[in-house]
DNA sequence: TTTAATACATAAGAATATTATGTATAAATT
DNA sequence: AATTTATACATAATATTCTTATGTATTAAA
């Protein structure tokens, strides 16, 4: 697990690939998919979670679809053209400020312990 | 620039690890090193600089030693013994972070396009 | 002489996370 | 059968960390 100062600010570009990636997937998904991905490196909490998805459809990068499983109500978000290129814009900038922290920090080229 | 969402979370990291380079530092110093290494893309605030100067030095990683330059106040900032284990820490910390995120997004190794 | 650069500091406000709480269904364990 | 865990949503109170604004003051440059 990462201190929690280091998540913040990515939140957003995450959940945006992971749309972009595959299909339509739900809140819970999104947040078992990342611990996955991530050996549990990264867990998404609830309280992080909604708000940031809610977020996300005010901004028009993605509409909802809720479905009933039996009784239970789950809600697709969906990227929609908007949110794709908001996807490559977060996902560059996030790659080039990466690489300008490898130098600032004098971070090895990872090619070397990968 | 950067938006300022990526920046958050770093800072610390960063300025610790510009001590560790170097000597002592003041703190205008420092904006103005960070703003040179990576080429204006990231500036430091000095709202954002002060107060984590001064967490830094609460919390034992830095300590402090005020010159006068002519009547002008200076407050060069020298990192503890503790600081410089903080630092190793973040920094290792922060690479591993960034490792993740590029898998995560699948972002290529930066070796291919530096 | 006025503006820009240097150099510190703090306060109000915004953004984004954590932690806690709440509701409810479905599956697994005791 | 009863209890716990997992699934699935949501919001509120709080904490952290930044931006923007404001304040003070000296020194250098236009």
């Amino acid at each position: 697990m990462y201190s929690s100062e280091l998540i913040k600010g990515t939140l957003k570009t995450i959940i945006l690939n992971l749309l972009k990636e595959g299909d339509k997937m739900y809140g819970y998904e999104i947040t078992q998919k990342v611990k996955e991905l991530t050996s549990d490196k990264i867990q998404i909490t609830e309280g992080a979670l909604y708000p940031t998805l809610h977020a996300l459809e005010k901004q028009g990068d993605v509409i909802t679809e809720t479905v009933y499983i039996g009784k239970r109500v789950r809600k697709y978000y969906i990227l929609t053209d908007q949110g794709k290129s908001t996807v490559l814009e977060r996902v560059n900038e996030l790659a080039d400020f990466m690489k300008t922290m490898r130098f600032l920090l004098g971070i090895d080229n990872p090619i070397l312990n990968v």
